[in-house]
DNA sequence: GAAGTTTTCGTAAACGTTTTCGGAATCGCT
DNA sequence: AGCGATTCCGAAAACGTTTACGAAAACTTC
């Protein structure tokens, strides 16, 4: 099904059939209307290549997802909510969301530049950005339009929206202080993603402007996942002048925590204050609840996509979003324990 | 970066540059390295458009994903593991995967048709399977060669791959009628869905053939998520002559059931025998750890993309797999309580 | 009814590839 | 040196679209 065969069927030519469905105004009402309907009857759709070869545009936005570390922020499917919203967002504009996973066996800069090179899409998202990231440098070499999900070394050069962890530390910390606490704890991923530096130095900042002592010792590096939670836990226990309270970056670390803190004979909120970004229904299990950040994801989705078409319509439009989180403080925060 | 530029910096010709980086036989070894280095250094890589408007091919296989529906897998991430695998092993083969996510606003089946009628890719895998699919029926008619993740009403007519849905209901009802069970309930997803169907006709003949009553009653249509699982609790809970053990179809619903029953005062596996498709990691939080079904997924996904390799290479290759799921017995199975 | 204006449509070029075909250059052999 | 076989490469067509251009047809206006 050409566009030739419907132009043959309809005994008109080819150039009349797509002006008829691509809405330029030189064609009769009437041979515009036989068109449409000769085109929904026999299922006509123009062939994307051949549309994209002669536009030069695809009409297509890529998303790129490293789908080894996706495992990372996925416990509740942040990832799938975001594209959902995007991808109903881009219809609305008459884009293509299409997402490019890729594996974690494969490196990204080099699958990121054979997309660029294909042209395979007109804008692309990448995601899980690094303090360096050699995407986004070939990105800004590229002419192709980008946003990123995480800010970077080079944020001020690129259009990004990323999460709000200063306000996440600033609060959680803010309200720990109130509550009497003194030793705070917080884990960081111990790869190079820009989350990982972005929250060594908030915690800092945050410690200093509360007046209390910073110690290096409080931080702690750790895996990104439930185990990694138990394990620090378990650290947290063995240090002679204890933390009382724990800052975790991601919501399934919680469930390692609160198991540590069962198997000591210990409960969260009374033993060790507990906060993690992101609440998601998962955490409904965890008792005590714990306290999190509330992000609306489906909103989120429907910015990034909003605003990658500004990119792609004006190259030079600069967007830098943090995205708001609210805190629901519960009883997994508690005032320190006496000693 | 055409073929053109990269043509006029060699100084030879498109044609040479082509069937170079093609391998194709008829070029000499000297200008073929030439040409292979230059590519690289420059950065080219043959437009998607171009190449396949040529080629009549995408080297492309989509995975269509229905983003509504499918927070209902994805508890541990079940597409995305999946989907990891898939493009590792078609990368291996020079396939692109790209994921096309399909909102639930959308109807599925005019977005599939869309993305045949443009020919994105050359072959489509489609998930969450109805009974009466008409996706199914539209993909028989156009000539794409595809491959479902679920059986259907036409299965007989197309290749699929679909989890063990019969393995997993015989096994556990022929257990748990060993430990002396005598009503068992089922839960199955309220939708048109295949599964559905397959659970429902399954149950009645696993439990015809280990001797029992068959009793419709102990059939629970409920929604596929912890709530829904809480709610066919307290509907068991509530029967006058109650249901001694529950299978499940989908791994968060357990969470529902063991909040159920502790509110209640009562516990997994002494009060009420409990197993679900399909075991991950979020599992571990419960207490006692729930009888559930192991599924290979990184496997599953490598089969998927050899499979649907094989239809794309002979489209009247039949495939019908049925992939395996391991039985892990737990303390969440015991003799039913006396009463 | 002629001239001018507007509406409508067909023709053909272009997008970036791949691939067929034929011709030139090189090689091997006597 | 001459001839046939082989190796290598350039020219050009084709894939399915969109769109600039010009021509035909229809409509105005006097």
């Amino acid at each position: 099904m050409n566009i030739k065969d419907l132009a043959q069927h309809l005994g008109i030519s080819i150039g009349t059939v797509s002006r008829a469905l691509n809405d330029k105004p030189d064609v009769n009402a009437k041979t515009r209307e036989r068109v449409l309907n000769a085109a929904v009857e026999l299922g006509y759709s123009a062939n994307a290549s051949g549309r994209s070869l002669r536009r030069g545009t695809t009409q297509t936005i890529a998303f790129m997802l490293e789908t080894g570390q996706s495992e990372l922020r996925s416990g509740d499917n942040f990832f799938m909510r975001v594209i959902d919203a995007m991808q109903a967002e881009l219809d609305d504009e008459g884009y293509d969301l299409i997402i490019l996973p890729c594996h974690s066996k494969n490196d990204p800069t080099e699958f990121l530049k054979r997309v660029i090179a294909r042209g395979t899409a007109d804008a692309i998202v990448v995601t899980a950005t690094m303090k360096n990231d050699p995407r986004i440098e070939f990105l800004l070499k590229s002419r192709l339009p980008f946003l990123t999900l995480g800010r970077s070394r080079l944020e001020d050069q690129h259009p990004w929206i990323d999460l709000d962890f200063e306000g996440y530390v600033d609060q959680t910390i803010r309200k720990l202080v109130e509550l009497g606490h003194k030793r705070i704890a917080i884990t960081v991923p111990p790869t190079r993603s820009n989350i990982a530096s972005l929250l060594r130095e908030t915690y800092e900042r945050a410690i200093g402007e509360t007046g209390l002592d910073f110690d290096p010792g409080l931080i702690f590096e750790c895996e990104v996942s439930e185990s990694g939670g138990n394990q620090v836990t378990h650290q947290i226990l063995g240090m002679p002048n204890r933390a009382t309270a724990l800052l975790l970056n991601y919501e399934l670390m919680a469930f390692g925590v609160y198991s540590a803190l069962q198997e000591a004979g210990l409960s969260p909120g009374r033993d060790l204050s507990v906060a993690t970004l992101r609440r998601s229904k998962l955490l409904r299990f965890l008792n005590p609840p714990v306290t999190a950040f509330e992000i609306d994801l489906n909103e989120l989705g429907r910015t990034i996509a909003r605003e990658v078409l500004q990119v792609l319509r004006d190259n030079t439009h600069k967007t830098s979003i943090v995205w708001p989180a609210t805190m629901a403080v519960t009883e997994s925060f508690a005032p320190p324990a006496e000693r």
